[in-house]
DNA sequence: CCACGGATCAGCT
DNA sequence: GCTGATCCGTGGA
């Protein structure tokens, strides 16, 4: 298997966001695995961050922010979806990177270009907050064979306008001209 | 205790 | 472009 090791993640969130771009996102569902191709992550660097939730300290929300890179932070937003996020080195550190669109491989029949879409596509919810991405019911994986090139492209975060000079700070990257964006 | 707003999305104007 | 859906973490009284 070409699973991502843990040391995959054990680096900033601004490096470990546009590597991403490309990996697919795995989700085992009784045996059944859908898979879709990451097209779209965003950084979100801890504090001094205003964008991140882990701006605001240590809760029981953030707390898998706070712990070892290679888990996955799942959060409720709007009291209706779901957002998926890796959490990024050095642990401790409280970074994260979100997956904001997938470009559907296999088994999905939802739409996935967007944060709270792919989560409901892939049933990813609050029982995943915590999971061990190296394995399991969700992980992610290097594609195999010689990848197809792609540009990447690079925009301020999708949301965050009230993070003042955050909001600015080129941390979203994308599969440039990639039909399954959140928004161009 | 209560009020507020959010790393979203669909539907309507 | 604007609004409602729907819940919980957070902050103030």
């Amino acid at each position: 298997m070409d699973i991502l090791p843990k040391s995959f993640y054990d680096r900033n969130a601004k490096e470990v966001a546009p590597e991403l771009l490309g990996m697919h996102l795995v989700r085992t569902i009784d045996g059944v695995a859908r898979i879709g191709r990451i097209v779209e992550t965003e950084a979100y660097l801890g504090p001094p961050d205003l964008a991140a939730h882990s701006t605001k300290g240590l809760t029981k929300r953030t707390s898998v922010m706070y712990g070892p890179p290679g888990y996955a932070y799942v959060y409720l937003i709007y009291g209706m979806y779901h957002c998926l996020n890796m959490v990024t080195g050095p642990g401790g550190h409280a970074s994260a990177v979100l997956v904001r669109a997938l470009e559907p491989i296999s088994g999905i029949d939802e739409a996935t270009n967007g944060p709270g879409k792919l989560c409901r596509a892939l049933k990813i919810d609050l029982r995943l907050y915590g999971h061990d991405l190296s394995g399991g019911e969700l992980t992610v994986m290097r594609p195999k064979g010689r990848p197809e090139p792609f540009t990447i492209a690079t925009s301020p975060r999708i949301g965050v306008d009230y993070a003042k000079e955050w909001a600015l700070e080129p941390l979203r990257f994308t599969i440039a001209g990639n039909p399954y964006l959140s928004r161009r």
